[in-house]
DNA sequence: ATTATCTATAGATCTATAGATAATGC
DNA sequence: ATTATCTATAGATCTATAGATAATGC
């Protein structure tokens, strides 16, 4: 303890110092909301799993609310504008016969990939939307930031099913995303149910399913009498 | 206020004035747990809606998680118990051919039917559930609660899809579970996603597409190469 | 000179317990 | 006599602010 040299990290410019720490507040918030909620953590249990004063969050963040609308914002644009470009990259591709499974395709596996490809952190920020998106506050935050490439996935949907009504396409999507964000939780439920066969972690093994299924969905809500 | 003769409703036996106010004390929580979550509510919050003090909530339970299985457990038997009666009822009749969209409207449709009959309290212990569902404390709430009768569900799955391997049965019940505690969490979302073509109170929208919705998904399972 | 971080602390709130009071039960 | 409810309160914790200190920036 009393001759350890605090290793003492070189820093650099303020601007490089304020981002690091900015980074790592949300990092460490990003993790305690996944795992217990708004409510369920403290700016005392942020701070102290970063190693700084609680007082600092405030110099950097209004109040908890604005925390964790900045863990919610930060990594929005990437998933959005990943699967925007996904889209329309399909959507040029499909030209005027787009199908269901290539939209869903585009807008999942799109997703899925990132959370995996993206590690701990992504994966964690995963958890944080699903564990939200059934909550009043969470349910906002996604109106802001996930509406655009909801419609655009919607638009063309509609496209691949053109005798189909809107209402049922919504309610197409309203399965859709309930199903990803089960998948996102990463619970640990599926692995106790299935006796271990399946595996909470395994977004491989849900990309390799979910827009297969989901799109027979769909075409089955075409076909009612 | 003054002269405010206090209604002062008539209690008969101690066992049913015990049993009036842990109703109370259940039906607040709730509601008040459906809406924040366990770490979002305070017994304050809860006596308050009651309109009594806090500590008699410590008299009827040990402390705040306690109250919260209460909730749980209090109506899980009844949604657990009708869903399996419905799936033995289904297993007899369908005989040694039972379908995948059979075995989905005896499960889905059984349990939206109870929501939607069974008026506030019902459909709040509906959101209850899916704002825990993706919450380590809900899920193992679920596995406590729920396994059997999603086993028997799984059980008849794999006889209507001999061929299918038992994982891609479990990720397709993941798919399906997760759409229904979308559907019970009834945040608005789809109905401001879809400019209110869709509402979330709307079980019986639900109820006329998930099982057949579902089922198609299953099948695509089964014919992938 | 400005920005990042920490110290000290106020004020509010929360959980939980001990013990008193009010109502029912034989 | 027992059970239901309330009063009073301890102890902990939480958010937020004011102001001091330490580090970078011209």
């Amino acid at each position: 303890m009393a001759e350890s040299p605090k290793p003492k990290r070189v820093r650099r410019t303020k601007a490089e110092q304020r981002a690091e720490t900015l980074e790592q507040i949300l990092d460490a918030a990003e993790y305690l909301f996944s795992q217990h909620g708004l409510h369920g953590v403290t700016l005392r249990d942020v701070a102290q799993r970063v190693g700084v004063h609680t007082t600092l969050l405030h110099y950097y963040f209004d109040d908890k609310r604005s925390l964790f609308e900045a863990v919610f914002a930060r990594r929005a644009a990437t998933t959005s504008g990943r699967r925007m470009e996904a889209l329309e990259r399909y959507e040029a591709e499909a030209g005027d016969h787009p199908t269901v499974e290539g939209a869903l395709h585009a807008f999942l596996d799109t997703d899925l990939d990132l959370y995996f490809q993206g590690g701990e952190a992504w994966m964690n920020y995963a958890a944080f939307c699903a564990r939200v998106s059934n909550t009043p506050e969470g349910a906002a935050l996604m109106d802001v930031h996930f509406d655009p490439v909801v419609l655009k996935l919607v638009s063309i949907l509609k496209k691949a099913l053109p005798k189909t009504p809107a209402e049922d396409i919504f309610w197409g999507y309203h399965f859709v995303t309930g199903s990803l964000m089960n998948t996102l939780a990463r619970t640990g439920r599926i692995d106790r149910l299935s006796g271990g066969l399946c595996h909470s972690d395994d977004f491989m093994a849900v990309k390799k399913r979910m827009a297969r299924f989901m799109a027979a969905g769909f075409l089955a809500l075409d076909l009612r009498g």
